[in-house]
DNA sequence: GCACCATATATCAAAAATGACATATTGTCA
DNA sequence: TGACAATATGTCATTTTTGATATATGGTGC
């Protein structure tokens, strides 16, 4: 991973460097942050491609529009169980959020 | 949702039945219920052919063995989270989890 | 029967995620 | 410029999820 990366992965309030703090990731936590990351760009896709404003997706989220804007984001307190969430309520369908979570997808 | 799998829900803890007590899930509802069953059965899988414990996985995960068998047992108190971060503990690749995501897989 | 091990279930204090809210920033149109 | 809508950022009390622990249940070999 390189420097720059490091600092926006922190930016975003994630831990990037674990016991030593010189060491990158793992590679099951960079995976896991990864999917996150291809997860939240795809909602903010997805809401935009069906003119949403965040306002109008965070009711049907049941959350706010402050909420919404960390998801899309990448802010680190954000849950998977919301991201996916989020998908699903725009829309997408276990294979449209499996396609995501693939990596290849767009 | 005839009514044996909703007593199975029930069971593990999932509320069915939103504002009206004879309506089931929502589609969205139950797509992240479904989804949520789907990762659990395939993580009991994976940890099974790869001849651990819940104890040996519990370490791994740094959780206690009470979590992995919640996490099998599709209890409704795991979070989307643990259950693809135990995946990619098994070593599942992001294509593998999505896989698995996408429901038509075993 | 009884050890032994794996798994299941219950409970709970601590940690993480949440929605709500306030406020700041950005973009756009007149 | 200024008004406005959308988005971003910060904070925080409440809710949810967590690992830990204890204990119960189930299976297997003796």
């Amino acid at each position: 991973m390189d420097k720059a990366k490091k600092q926006r992965l922190e930016k975003r309030g994630w831990k990037v460097g674990g016991v030593d703090e010189f060491l990158a990731l793992t590679p099951d936590e960079s995976a896991y942050i990864e999917l996150k990351l291809a997860l939240s760009k795809s909602i903010r896709q997805r809401r935009q491609h069906k003119n949403l404003t965040q306002m109008q997706m965070a009711r049907l989220l049941k959350s706010s529009q402050s909420r919404v804007a960390k998801i899309e984001a990448g802010d680190a307190s954000v849950s998977l169980d919301l991201l996916v969430r989020s998908l699903i309520i725009l829309g997408a369908t276990r294979r449209e959020v499996a396609h995501v979570v693939a990596g290849q997808a767009r």
